[in-house]
Formats: C-alpha cells, structure tokens, sequence
DNA sequence: TTCGATGTTCGTGAAACATCGAACAAGCTA
DNA sequence: TAGCTTGTTCGATGTTTCACGAACATCGAA
C-alpha cells in the first residue's frame, strides 16, 4: 500500500466512485455494482483497487465480495479518506458508480 | 482543480518531491530544483502540477518561480496536503527531488 | 548585436492505462 | 452431465503518460 499507488487508483472517476460507494464499511457483492462499463472493465477497476491495497476482496463460491479497507487506510493516511470523500461529493465525482436495485442479496 | 487531476499528478514520486520540497510554502527558483530527469521532462512534470491546480508558476524576465498552493489546496481539500506529506515522508517518496547547493540566488 | 542562461515546445519512442468483446474457469443447479 | 451464473483472463485498440534530446524563444549582459 503505497502513496503513489493510492494516488494513482484514486486517480479514476470509476474507482472514486467504487470507494464512495463503499465508504460507509459495508461488504458489497459484485452483483451489486453498477458502473457504465463493461464487466470485464469493472474487474480490471476493482482489481486496481485491490493491487493498490485499497480494498480486500473476498470469494465465496462463484461470489466475490468487496469490502474498503477503511481501518488500513486510515492507519496508513489518516486524513486522506475523508479529503477524498468530502471533495467527491463536492465535485459530484464518480457518482456514475451505483447499486443494483436490487438491494444486498441477503 | 479536480479530485481526479490531484490525485494523478500526486501518483509519481517525482511530482511528489517537488511538493514536497515546496510545502514550506516559499517560492522556488527553477534553477534551484534537483530532480534526477532531463530538464524538459522536469519542466513536464511542473506543468502537470500547474495544470492539476497544485501550483502557481510566475515568471519573471528569463526565470521562473513555483509555489505550492497551500490555501486553495487546503480549501479544496482539507488534510490531504497533511495526509500526503506524512505518508511521503514515511516511506520516502520524492526524496530523490532536492535543492542545488547554491540556495536562492539571492 | 552577439552570447549565455533559462525554460518551453516539438518530435519521438516506450510504457502504462482504459476499454471492449470473446474466451475461459469455477461453482451451483437441474 | 449439461447448463447457467459469475467473475477472470486474454488479446486488440486507442489514448495518455513519461522520458529524452534537439530546436526554439526570451531575456540580460558583454
């Protein structure tokens, strides 16, 4: 978990948005996820996430679910995390990125 | 002066030393900066944190001289620039950016 | 005006990135 | 076993980034 390579995932709108989207600690399935892109993209975005130590994924079956790595984060930059949100929301960054509505399978 | 924009020009390590390097808030003389690159890739490099808002280059006759953007940065982006200077310091980021012998010429 | 110093811009090339669709692998489920 | 769902991996493609040297522009000094 590097500086330049938090730098560079936060770097992205996609990716902005994913963080926003799991801001608030909760695990997400895959499925959840909505982002205009194809899904094989969205592999690669959270993929970069995951690399950058951003996030932690985890698979159950043929599942995968994510999960912000909000507590890591924090130790390692403490303050970033809110700077990032905060100017997200102003900035309407990666609002793009949303959930299904189909809310948490269970 | 966008998220996104910040957040790549802060995703190389040689961006970072001159942030770094400037984070005191005084003014630079270009001649003063020591950063392992050619000079046009330097001048590059300044360009980018001009461009993604982090800096503000005045010119004066044949010299040019950067500054940090502490106080917009700070506005923008409350803790960030804080968050970003320990982090770099901790692991070192941007050390190989530094100032020539000759203090300001002046 | 000629020279030297200082930056910028240009042309180029290598690497990285974002994106897509298609092919693939791994589990469930019928 | 066959089929479906889910997510990863694999090229392919076009864009952006980083880096360099060379050429250019500008200014002050000789």
């Amino acid at each position: 978990m590097s500086l330049t390579g938090v730098m560079g995932a936060l770097s992205d709108p996609i990716r902005v948005g994913l963080v926003r989207l799991l801001a608030d600690g909760r695990e997400r399935g895959w499925g959840e996820l909505r982002a205009p892109v194809a899904k094989s993209t969205l592999s690669h975005h959270l993929r970069v996430l995951r690399d950058a130590g951003l996030t932690r994924t985890r698979q159950e079956g043929t599942r995968c679910y994510v999960e912000l790595r909000r507590a890591d984060l924090h130790e390692r930059f403490p303050g970033l995390l809110q700077a990032v949100l905060s100017a997200a929301e102003d900035e309407d960054v990666g609002s793009q990125v949303g959930l299904a509505d189909t809310p948490p399978p269970q």
